[in-house]
DNA sequence: AGAATAGTGTCTTTCAGACAATATATG
DNA sequence: CATATATTGTCTGAAAGACACTATTCT
């Protein structure tokens, strides 16, 4: 009988071929009232030209979390941000060049914190809101979700140019609508919207509920709203008052601060 | 400039290191009025003589659905159940032997399709109640959960042998943790329940409660259950009454039938 | 004052939970 | 009839949604 020593000293992982692995980031952000995400050109093959999720291959010496918040880094400058996993696409041929695995994140980064790295060697890249998901579920498949559900994706950028779903790269434009989804259901029992937030230590609830509106995309009651949030977190203390905002047109809102020790995952590890 | 087919034609794949990646089967079903998981004892280093969850590698001409389907296959003889993606764990080092990824699958399956394939070469099966697990919450970073939350994950097997969760081989604890909890979580809002009646067009609504029990591991007030149930389903056609139960004990009860065209999720593609 | 934004109050409906009561089978 | 299980009904309190009203600032 072979010994663990023996037997992991043995071992050879080459002995059967492995896919390759990507990480893929579905970063959203909140501007103009609506959610936007972030898209680079491809400037290689394949599908030289289009517009894609920003993504990047898995590193031997980094998790799939690691791999994701250091794309993020590499092209946008932000650390310390929401980032969740979303979905692992695994489909065959999703890629034309070889065997692909793509496991793809979410992030949420309020739009203060994005700095694109301009400059040298970077990808062109480019906010778009995102418009016609329908429906606010998680589904369990997404890579067998049908086209009943559907409705065209439409990707409006900030210069006003138009994109649709079916111009993205690859299997993209199904990623996209799976965090879209995803977003929309978990945003009422997470603490998902606080990704968005500019200032965690002061922020009013109707910048809280621009948030809630941009992300399921339609207008929610002031009054009920507030007395949701309320309910839900200053009465049990993860929200506190800090005073009052200044300078503002009209009255001014009461400021809130979110108590960072009672979030749920909202802490990225790096 | 080259052509897409220069380029495609002239991509190698094994230009980087790749990790090894496999499909790991959390396979739960009802017996005893209990949620039990299934677990294989590992015959082979690392973690040789450990109870695990079930896997395999994945082949570079399927999915991972198609590889958990095909392993489940393998395992139990079952074809046609609720199978549905959990997560992707890739701690980088989850494995000993080398970097290896797995993308975790759930699969529900009412006992009475179990069938375990015995024999020559199979390995040791056996279901295991799960118990000890706390929270109903779906998080969003498994990997890095704290034991807070935790509690000790205790394993019953049908011959009343016990084994906690540090018993288990590689990050399987963390990942039965995981399952569970989501199920928990998606059982109010999916069709989650149904994967483990026994006859879609023939159960009673005891058995869907008992169902629910199980999975959430707290009793249930029969007539709010109900009453729950018929709003949910009934109302909307989704259920449908089939005729009376005959022969049981008791009164007896009204058989249901769910519309199958009108199921979420829930027909498999094999 | 008028415009703009923040914040409160009220009414209705829906729904979940606790629990009591009734119905229909078997032995 | 006793027992066992299924099914319905009732009451209460929490919460969501619609909507009207009040408050505080700026110009």
């Amino acid at each position: 009988m072979q010994s663990e020593q023996q037997y992991l000293s043995q071992y050879d992982p080459s002995q059967f071929e492995h896919p390759s692995v990507t990480v893929d980031i579905l970063l959203f952000t909140i501007k103009d009232r609506k959610l936007q995400l972030l898209l680079i050109k491809r400037k290689e093959h394949p599908f030289i030209g289009k517009w894609a999720i920003p993504g990047g291959f898995l590193r031997m010496e980094e998790s799939a979390d690691e791999a994701a918040a250091r794309r993020i880094r590499e092209e946008t400058g932000v650390k310390n941000i929401h980032l969740e996993q979303l979905y692992t696409f695994s489909s065959v041929n999703r890629d034309p060049r070889t065997r692909v695995l793509s496991i793809a994140y979410l992030a949420t980064v309020p739009y203060g914190k994005l700095r694109f790295q301009a400059g040298e060697g970077a990808d062109e890249a480019g906010l778009f809101a995102v418009d016609g998901v329908r429906g606010e579920s998680v589904t369990a498949r997404p890579e067998k979700e049908l086209s009943a559900e559907a409705g065209t994706l439409v990707l409006t950028g900030t210069e006003g140019d138009v994109i649709t779903g079916s111009d993205l790269a690859f299997d993209h434009e199904k990623i996209i609508r799976t965090a879209v989804q995803r977003m929309r259901g978990k945003l009422g029992y997470t603490d998902l919207a606080f990704g968005f937030v500019e200032d965690l230590s002061s922020f009013t609830l109707t910048e809280l509920r621009i948030i809630h509106e941009a992300i399921l995309d339609r207008s929610l009651d002031i009054g009920n709203f507030r007395r949701t949030i309320k309910r839900e977190y200053e009465a049990t203390g993860r929200i506190r008052e800090r005073g009052l905002e200044k300078g503002a047109v009209g009255r001014p809102a009461m400021l809130y601060q979110l108590d960072r020790s009672s979030m749920r995952d909202l802490t990225a590890p790096f």
